[in-house]
DNA sequence: CTTGCTGCAAAGGTTTTGCATTGTT
DNA sequence: AACAATGCAAAACCTTTGCAGCAAG
């Protein structure tokens, strides 16, 4: 039977990924993450990142056509500038309520706003 | 100065696009118009379909790492299935709430829903 | 006529994968 | 000792782009 093994690499990719509140690309995470583990290649960076989402245990997002990954997996959306590309978090104080067909088993939900943040904003 | 021309290219993919209710990426799309248009060409279609979200005249999502069409920009959210990566709208009857940080100017809304269909719950 | 658009094919960028080797359990 | 995970590099995949000829206005 297969197991999941414990691997510095592992270790250091999700701790990395859970010390910034951004949402890296693999190429991002990987040159972070090569500071302090030299050897260490994309591959396994991408495997890995992968896995974990794969796993729930992180977050994944695709804009413009690249994953991004996010450590913070509780329920958040995010906004999008179309400008400048940055992705802020956004915590909602109320819940949202919407009125979904019973016709689906629910795993997750996305909600992303895109528009322009304060900078972009001529 | 510059001016955007009508084109039977153009005419066929958004055509195409705006007769069905999936969300076909490029390639699809292509192979499609090409049964009437057996001349157009991939990058044609790409450019187009490209300018058209630009411009707002038709939607664009990204899904597993490609990009997918929308003929329907009415407001809707969408469902997709982890399991057969099937894409269903998502149309409620309630308008949703959200409490949303006034610091952003937005522009348009992505409510997306992941989980399994009907079909795939096993 | 002017110049935007197309078809073609090549290039670009991101992600995945095969395989020999290394490291966990 | 088994075999999952890694590093490396090649391959796969999707999308963009340069350019010469074509066609819309």
């Amino acid at each position: 039977m297969s197991d999941i093994r414990q691997t510095k690499q592992k270790a250091a990719i999700l701790g990395y990924l859970r010390s910034v509140k951004t949402h890296p690309t693999a190429e991002i995470v990987y040159s972070a993450v090569k500071k302090e583990m030299p050897n260490i290649s994309l591959g396994t960076v991408y495997r890995n990142l992968e896995e974990f989402s794969k796993n729930e245990i992180i977050g994944k997002l695709e804009v413009a056509g690249r994953k991004r990954f996010d450590g913070d997996i509780s329920v958040h959306g995010h906004f999008i500038c179309e400008k400048c590309g940055r992705i802020d978090d956004l915590f909602f104080k109320k819940k949202i309520k919407i009125d979904f067909p019973k016709k689906y088993s629910i795993n997750g939900i996305d909600l992303t706003i895109k528009g322009r943040c304060k900078k972009c904003e001529k």
